[in-house]
DNA sequence: GGCAGCATTGCAAACGTTTCTGATGTATGT
DNA sequence: ACATACATCAGAAACGTTTGCAATGCTGCC
């Protein structure tokens, strides 16, 4: 059916072994018959089976990401970067949706593991023996996930953040909520990182939560953050920010009046709301490019520099951050 | 390296066609040969090579999706309904995003076809030749693309628009403007569908554009629609109507009690937006269904029982469209 | 009791590619 | 001129799997 390499091999009356020489190493062969071969191959329309070729070699060259949800719109541009980053060096991107759920993940790492040289784990929710034990049979690269003895991604917030606290202060803000959203996941540094910042700025800081990570934590928060008496709202996310604000114009507060809001992630929603999204911006490309960078060397056999990159974070201030109130109206 | 078949084999002291079979047709082995072998890959965690199983079968249990741009929110639900979908039935799903660029998509259908067993394009922007001579060599099905003699879903937003006329015209709206965001792609059904609604229930139109579908178009037809003394707008997606509401809302008008605006597609922007967003709904889980479900068809020698399966829409009224003004204030 | 038929299994070919091993011819150095 | 080296190419093996074909042994029927 397809057009082999026996094909061409006949086409430009050539052995099999030369067709495969002058497409992969030029050098070996005669600079006549490559030029036939060549134009043999491109006359039949040649391309190499890709199955053929990794059962021979053992490589597949591609390489997986596995992602909780790509319905959070921080997803889509990490896995575009990271697709583009992984086509630039001759890879194939398989991402795969975890859907939140570790059962899910187990299976999908099953199915998905055997068909890629390597796989990107991003907030893997596995227990770190399976992590380890994973890392030993095949690449891994885990992002804002830490297990001892495997290659990570570690985006900080901390520059961000701290970037938010001085913010705020500058505004004149003094009682600040931060919306815990990170549900039962492992991570907690986003909590500490907060608490943190907020302190060395003597920012007076009450946490809500934890909560799932979702608008609907926003919309519950956004009263509670009135009862609070406080001026200032960080979110764990956009979408938890966009429920805040939601609810906070139902409620009559303005923002950035009554009350400022900031998000994290800076993702779509951040810049097409209104007012647009005060957020905290990890950039995408970055991170994609570390991850799968690291990735490609894991594959070829090449050790990390550093057990661990770190990636940073930067406020980008819009519409949702102002003076802070001086008299709170309850 | 890896366990093979041949190690199971030795385990279970058969031979590895028995294995293949045990594995495979367990009914043509012998029950307790075939605990035997089941026992022993269990034991030793094998699971078959795909490159080889491809190889031999001409079959890579994988399906391609091609798609614009994943950075869309529209894409996102769709991506994780097919690949759920597709996973019931054993297959992979592997997406890449063409950027919006032919080149990109060139490349990228290059790149992936032979990894996959067939292709569904999401609003490809292939000529028609082309994605006619892809399709005779391998299962294509289009989306949002109609070319004779391929494969189609067509996603009508006959259903919903009719009922967004309906609802408008029912608030008492008698001028409205379409933004235009086709850019200069080829299907120009959006367009025309809207014109027949609002023709048919005795609406003004006023069409401008046609720009790309990005929030800046949004942010440009504001002012556009005051200037033409419209009630209301109907953006050519979600995003272009935030967009909208954006600079509305710096301009004044106040939303929905100066200006009502519709938006298309029920993104997850349209939930979150403040006020939510009325718009007019495309279930993702059904056209993803639709697709991959023909795909499999196309790819099990099935030919489609119709040549093009229609997927409807709704309008999902919410917060943005309200009674019309009485005295339009400029 | 012999033979047909069936259940069960092993052997070997085949999928398309890369690469190792030689073979052939030509150029080079002495 | 002869041996050596090198450039160039063909042949064949190997990757892991499935499956057609053949071999074996057993059952059951007449």
């Amino acid at each position: 059916m397809a057009v082999t390499i026996g094909a061409v091999a006949k086409a430009a009356g050539v052995s099999v072994s030369t067709v495969s020489r002058a497409l992969n190493t030029p050098d070996l062969v005669n600079a006549a018959t490559r030029q036939r071969v060549v134009a043999a191959a491109e006359r039949l329309g040649y391309t190499p089976n890709p199955a053929a070729r990794s059962l021979r070699e053992g490589r597949t060259e591609s390489l997986g990401l596995l992602i909780p949800d790509i319905t959070n719109p921080f997803f889509p541009p990490i896995f575009k970067a990271m697709q583009e980053r992984a086509k630039r060096q001759g890879y194939t991107l398989l991402v795969a949706d975890s859907d939140e759920r570790e059962a899910d993940e187990l299976e999908t790492i099953a199915a998905v593991s055997k068909k890629v040289d390597g796989l990107v784990l991003w907030a893997s929710m596995l227990p770190e023996d399976r992590l380890a034990e994973l890392a030993e049979r095949m690449p891994v690269v885990l992002v804002n996930r830490q297990v001892e003895g495997v290659s990570e991604v570690h985006v900080s917030l901390t520059d961000g953040i701290a970037q938010a606290a001085e913010h705020l202060k500058a505004y004149g803000h003094q009682r600040c909520v931060f919306v815990d959203g990170n549900g039962n996941r492992p991570d907690q540094s986003r909590s500490k990182s907060i608490r943190a910042a907020f302190d060395a700025h003597g920012l007076s800081l009450i946490e809500i939560g934890p909560y799932e990570p979702r608008f609907e934590t926003g919309v519950h928060a956004a009263p509670l953050v009135l009862a609070h008496q406080a001026t200032a709202v960080l979110a764990h996310n956009d979408l938890v920010a966009m429920g805040v604000l939601h609810q906070l114009a139902a409620l009559g507060a303005a923002v950035p009046n009554d009350i400022s809001v900031v998000g994290i992630d800076d993702t779509l929603l951040a810049s097409v709301s209104t007012p647009s999204l005060t957020t905290i911006r990890i950039d995408p490309d970055e991170v994609a490019s570390r991850a799968v960078d690291l990735l490609i060397g894991l594959v070829h056999g090449r050790p990390p520099a550093l057990p661990v990159v770190q990636v940073g974070s930067r406020l980008i201030p819009r519409g949702t951050t102002g003076p802070a109130r001086r008299d709170p109206r309850q």
